[in-house]
DNA sequence: CTATTTCCTAGACCGTGGTCTAGGTCAACG
DNA sequence: CGTTGACCTAGACCACGGTCTAGGAAATAG
């Protein structure tokens, strides 16, 4: 287990997340945080290991294309407190749907490509790629 | 096989390919072609086959995350004619490696996300939930 | 103590990838 | 024939997700 008292500067989480110091000012700008982040006596944001952990999601979300908006209605209903699983957990079952629906297009897709790859491996490795793309020769 | 002689208006290539008429007209600007797109004698668009081929391409690439930019670089080495094969397969094989990297990456964040699913499913149902995202519970 | 680095806010700016409008020509139906 | 719909160009507009600047304050290193 981490520490709980975990308490990092925004460059410090910068350097963990893989986020700029700019991003994250704005996440907390938009929303995106399930509570208020920590302040210092003079001000400076204060980040703990919670942060840190819902940034990790946010991130994972971010990479499989949740916009931040919906990021932020998540948020929201974990700010909002107990009562509202139900409904997080639709939000959460509709984008597993959705991370699933890319694979199977990003497999597609990786078919196609890796044909082509294969096409021309072929015909540049025996010399005969001339007629790739040019109308003559098979397009696949 | 597809006739060779196909003629389409961009309406027509539009609903074929799921790319809005404003959408084609902006590759065509952006000189993602792979060869001028043929007019009527009063000016308008008329695809054929190929363009329809390699539209396919384009939409899978851009679904997979390319750039414009670079599915025009890879254009203008297919306009360019024969003699550049090696150099188009290179582009190919190092979109394939992003997209071997994509799938890696979204398949593990799916990991992360149903894992937080089955988390949510497993206390939704026993009444349980209350904890969760809450500095109580346990995050995952 | 001074200099350097990190941080603060508010708000401007940017690239990407479309999307839409205005003003006009052409095709096709009845 | 007229009217309706598809098409043309040039260029404005938009959402998104950052990214950076200015102007200033506090922390930290020497």
């Amino acid at each position: 287990m981490t520490a709980l008292d975990t308490a990092l500067s925004i460059g410090q989480v910068a350097e963990r997340t893989g986020l700029s110091v700019h991003t994250l000012r704005m996440y907390e700008r938009e929303g995106l945080f399930t509570t208020e982040v920590r302040r210092s006596a003079t001000g400076r944001r204060v980040y703990g290991q919670a942060d840190l952990d819902w940034l990790e999601v946010c991130t994972k979300l971010r990479a499989t294309g949740m916009p931040l908006q919906s990021i932020r209605r998540f948020a929201d209903l974990v700010k909002a407190g107990p009562g509202n699983e139900a409904e997080r957990l639709e939000l959460l079952r509709e984008h597993r749907g959705r991370i699933e629906r890319q694979l199977a297009e990003l497999h597609d897709c990786l078919g196609l490509i890796a044909g082509k790859v294969a096409t021309y491996e072929r015909h540049v490795d025996a010399g005969t790629a001339t007629g790739l793309w040019t109308g003559i020769g098979p397009p696949a």
